[in-house]
DNA sequence: CTGGTGATTGTTTGA
DNA sequence: TCAAACAATCACCAG
């Protein structure tokens, strides 16, 4: 099992710091990136609620208070979230279904987005 | 077949 | 424009 969840399988530092020149050494051409997590569109539909009950609240309390908020939440609560990460997924999945096959086809034609 | 790793996703606010 | 807390994820590749 893989360690927990928190600091591990840290990366967004380093990929950020690589944000500041102009991209150019990436793992995929056209990354299909992955889908959405649930907290995803939690967050979407409690955001507004979050600074609703949390005017005040700044920028790290209110993610804080959103984290706090979703695991109060039931499984049943989470579910719709759940669902709809589910559902992104399937988007993914098609998503990487081109790239898969895009690539695999792209065998020697000169297609290359870059920038 | 199994494992764990990394990559990714979206929000908020502020300088 | 980007940064970090907050959480999930889960597809990917490898031996």
């Amino acid at each position: 099992m893989p360690k927990e969840t928190s600091k591990t399988t840290k990366r967004k530092a380093a990929e950020k710091a690589e944000k500041a020149p102009k991209g150019k050494a990436k793992k995929d051409p056209k990354a299909p990136k992955r889908a959405l997590s649930a907290y995803m569109f939690f967050s979407q539909d409690w955001r507004e609620r979050i600074k609703a009950e949390n005017p005040d609240a700044g920028f790290g309390e209110i993610g804080k208070l959103l984290g706090a908020k979703w695991k109060e939440l039931d499984e049943e609560e989470k579910k719709p979230y759940v669902e709809q990460a589910a559902a992104d997924k399937t988007r993914a999945e098609k998503e990487k279904d081109e790239y898969d096959g895009k690539k695999a086809d792209s065998a020697g034609s000169g297609d290359d987005d870059d920038e």
